[in-house]
DNA sequence: GTCTATATTAAGATAGAC
DNA sequence: GTCTATCTTAATATAGAC
């Protein structure tokens, strides 16, 4: 199963192979062996450029981290769109980019839970996006009469689940729909705009 | 850490310490040991009873699987209910039931995932629901004008999300947030009734 | 049915040659 | 930097005594 490239370093080829492995089977179900063999190369190398399977695991879960969480800090920091935009915008680019990436999704959040450490440590390194200007950008929207009564954190809240749920549950859909990849992949295409629809139908007046 | 209680005969004290162990550490993040432990009772015991790991997994996932499955063909194969009160009841009673169990909706989409073979098995053992009733029933409260235009499968998909996505990204939403588990207590208490009104508000004419 | 002791295999990690 | 060979530990599983 090589996949090395002669255009890549080493360093990165284990990085790729390692992205794979560990996201579709988390720390725990990954073997050093099976992404030594995905990236073409050795065990001994693995250790060589990434000392242990921690190291190598946390390098892999902060750069999948690193994809999801801008993309959610930039429509919560944002203060030119309004709350529709915001919604339209993140529902279509986030679903179009996990679309790329589907086990993203149940890869963070399964580790996040196995290990409460990483809480921790992501706080400390660059802190969580915070909900401040979101929330106070929802209060005045409902205030103007643009927006039904809600609060924002649950919204975000809605936001997020209707965006990512999909994914992480998409063996449990397609045997409940009985739908095939390519029917889901068209379920999800349907998604970028329907999910943002059906949020803007609940919220405004 | 034994919970052995003596009206209970060994087998399920194992199942017990399984359910809990499994759940939350998944498949492959569970050893055997610890189950003993937690049983307080020693490793032979566990294959005595259940003859090997994946024999025990497998009875979990099932347990796991048989408390989560009914509940929701009751909501797709109910004939007397409106879907907005399926839709009040099942948000209120399912958030009620996962409460107690908040492991079990990552552990069960994340097995899913990692063993393609469960979806077969299932199907073949019991059938996944249909989604024939309530697809039917949705597009007649459409036709009605009782409900604005929205397909079912959708519309099924974001119930279920809205349920139970919090609970699955529960470590980053208390990060976001900034909520103890005090606090995101109050918050799914809130979801009971708000999710419900969320998606009510959505599709109602 | 329950235990202790042990067999067997697999996995992470390292030593040392090239 | 890269490889082969090996060390060490830990995990599933079983044998056999009680």
């Amino acid at each position: 199963m090589a996949t090395k490239k002669t255009d890549q370093n080493t360093e990165e080829i284990i990085m790729d192979a390692a992205k794979e492995i560990f996201q579709q089977k988390g720390m725990d179900g990954t073997r050093m062996q099976e992404i030594a063999d995905k990236a073409g190369i050795n065990k001994a190398m693995l250790h060589y450029y990434y000392r242990s399977k921690d190291l190598l695991f946390e390098a892999v879960f902060n750069k999948a981290f690193a994809l999801l969480a801008p993309r959610i800090s930039k429509i919560l920091n944002d203060e030119t769109l309004t709350i529709e935009e915001k919604i339209r915008d993140f529902t279509y680019n986030y679903t179009s980019f996990i679309s790329k990436h589907p086990y993203i999704p149940d890869f963070v959040f399964h580790e996040m839970s196995r290990n409460p450490g990483f809480l921790d440590k992501i706080r400390k390194a660059k802190g969580f996006p915070s909900l401040e200007i979101f929330n106070r950008q929802v209060a005045e929207e409902v205030e103007k009469g643009v927006l039904k009564p809600i609060d924002g954190d649950q919204l975000f809240i809605n936001l997020l689940s209707l965006n990512l749920f999909p994914f992480i549950a998409s063996p449990l859909i397609k045997g409940i729909l009985r739908a095939d990849d390519k029917d889901f992949k068209q379920l999800i295409e349907l998604r970028k705009t329907a999910a943002a629809d059906f949020i803007i139908s609940a919220i405004k007046k």
